[in-house]
DNA sequence: TCTGGGGTCCTAGGACCC
DNA sequence: TCTGGGGTCCTAGGACCC
């Protein structure tokens, strides 16, 4: 029996979130992200902004040029996580078995509801109707027989789209869509089968063995010839697993050449991710510390201990150890610095071995 | 135009153990 | 004197996603 997967996304998520609590931005072009005074992106642009040719990621002073009289928020992110959590209460209680992969997306299983196309159709109608009704947000959704088919059909007709991929139907709805449009698909791997000749979907399905393995001498290379080919046999994972890191990090206003004033960050940033530990009742046995330079290059370097710990004073302490060897190999001017934590284990396990 | 902040997963090489 | 093989853990870097 096939399956039937159906993937939800929010459209504009944070944008439509500050509209819902402001109505006077209704119809206007909003922009929710970084300062355009500074080093921002744009996280969500509204449909409205979008016809200015805004987007995600773009650099906030750009979209400010290509829109003037756009409003410009900063994000707010317990605002949108409220709203998101009254979204995935109302589709719980209509759907069971659900995987939420962001805020604002996330994979239905739908094998206890329909069994056909047009069922999937009508049962997803009502269900956006309801989210609508409920929530005053705008959702789309895709469907079809695997979670790459179903995320793809929902970005097909934003927003408010619905599309349903019928069973057999798979390889030629994504055959001319563009590759970039493929879930595993980013820049290098874009850029990588663009230099081969490849433009679509369709012409990476058609690939046989040996002009993949030219292309794409990779594991993942099969594994994204499959999905091309709409066979992605990942299951709908309701089971959400614990965090395997915490961080935070900082781009700064212009770069920082003093290496006192970087190790004040970190400490700041450590006693942010040393709180979230705690919250979360977790403590952890590796700390690492991550350097942007102007080049835009990244180096991280790690401290760890064999106790795991969530004490403060510690975790300041790794973190200024793993700064001063990353600074040692590669001096300041920095552009950002990044701390966080991984090996984490529940509190019942600190001050136990961690190795 | 000049590029955020939160993450996950994978890989390669070295250390270490048996 | 010259030399195993397998397995696991850790670190650093990189691709990707929202």
């Amino acid at each position: 029996m096939p399956r039937v997967v159906a993937h939800l996304d929010l459209d504009a998520f944070f944008a439509a979130v500050e509209v819902l609590e402001d109505p006077s931005l209704e119809g206007r072009p909003v922009v929710v992200g970084g300062d355009p005074d500074g080093r921002g992106v744009v996280s969500t642009a509204s449909y409205a902004a979008r016809r200015f040719g805004i987007h995600s990621a773009m650099p906030a002073a750009e979209a400010r040029r290509r829109c003037p009289g756009a409003i410009f928020l900063p994000p707010d992110m317990d605002r949108y996580r409220h709203h998101s959590r009254a979204v995935w209460d109302v589709v719980r209680g209509i759907v069971p078995v659900i995987e939420q992969v962001g805020i604002d997306e996330g994979y239905l299983d739908l094998y206890r509801q329909v069994w056909t196309a047009g069922g999937a159709h009508r049962f997803l109608a009502r269900l956006q109707a309801t989210v609508r009704r409920e929530t005053g947000l705008d959702a789309s959704f895709g469907c079809g027989s695997c979670k790459t088919v179903a995320k793809i059909a929902s970005d097909a007709d934003k927003p408010r789209g619905l599309v349903v991929v019928p069973a057999g139907k798979e390889a030629p709805f994504l055959a001319s869509r563009p590759l970039r449009a493929l879930p595993g698909i980013g820049p290098v791997t874009g850029e990588r089968l663009s230099q081969a000749g490849l433009v679509t979907i369709g012409d990476l399905a058609a690939l046989d063995d040996a002009l993949l393995l030219a292309v794409l001498p990779t594991d993942h290379g099969r594994e994204l010839r499959d999905r091309a080919r709409g066979l992605d046999p990942r299951e709908v994972n309701a089971r959400s697993s614990p965090a395997v890191s915490i961080g935070h990090e900082r781009t700064f206003p212009h770069d920082v050449d003093d290496p006192s004033v970087l190790a004040e960050h970190a400490d700041r940033l450590a006693a942010l991710v040393t709180d979230r530990l705690r919250r979360d009742g977790r403590g952890a046995g590796t700390v690492t510390v991550k350097l942007r330079y102007p080049d835009f290059t990244i180096r991280s370097r790690a401290a760890s201990t064999d106790l795991a710990t969530d004490d403060e004073a510690e975790i300041i302490r790794l973190a200024g150890l793993a700064l001063r060897r990353a600074l040692a190999d590669r001096p300041p001017p920095v552009r950002l610095l990044g701390v966080s934590v991984t090996r984490l284990v529940p509190s019942a396990q600190l001050r136990l071995p961690t190795r």
